[in-house]
DNA sequence: CATTATATACTGTTTTAACGGTAAAAATAC
DNA sequence: GTATTTTTACCGTTAAAACAGTATATAATG
């Protein structure tokens, strides 16, 4: 992927958010163990759960290959 | 998201890399029936066997925020 | 056309992520 | 300092993704 921390990445924007893993959970409607876990760079969450706390946060994300760029 | 169909996209570039949705399934580690998913945009996939495809394809994934903008 | 390869669809089983509950550790507030 | 909040960690249960197998549909090839 990238050389970017994504759970530290996400840690980041929620504190800036002034967001508790839990509100954050609620918000995405996810449990906190997942937010925790996406956190923890576990990357074996499903890819909803981690889109829906990326929305909640504001995080677009996008697909770059070597073609389209 | 985006606008991006994310399915489509990663089809086109395994049908440029000449590859079958078996083929690349293998590549991948993953079983085809997930690479069949993926294309259809099911978004409940694991995280990790998206992020497998992508590298196969070369495709990098990034993620923006207006704050690092 | 027929034949082959590939993609799509469905099914039953197995694996495991998601979840809430709880508890302990760490950070923050008082 | 103590109290409170938040984060981290573990656990048992439940729901569902992953998978191989199979079957059908579609596309490509001779």
């Amino acid at each position: 992927m990238n050389d970017l921390d994504l759970g530290v990445f996400i840690k980041d924007h929620r504190k800036k958010a002034g967001l508790t893993q839990l509100q954050l959970a609620d918000l995405a409607g996810i449990g906190k163990t997942t937010v925790f876990d996406i956190e923890k760079n576990k990357e074996t969450v499903r890819f909803n759960n981690l889109l829906a706390v990326l929305q909640v946060l504001n995080i677009k994300i996008e697909f770059k290959s070597p073609l389209t760029k």
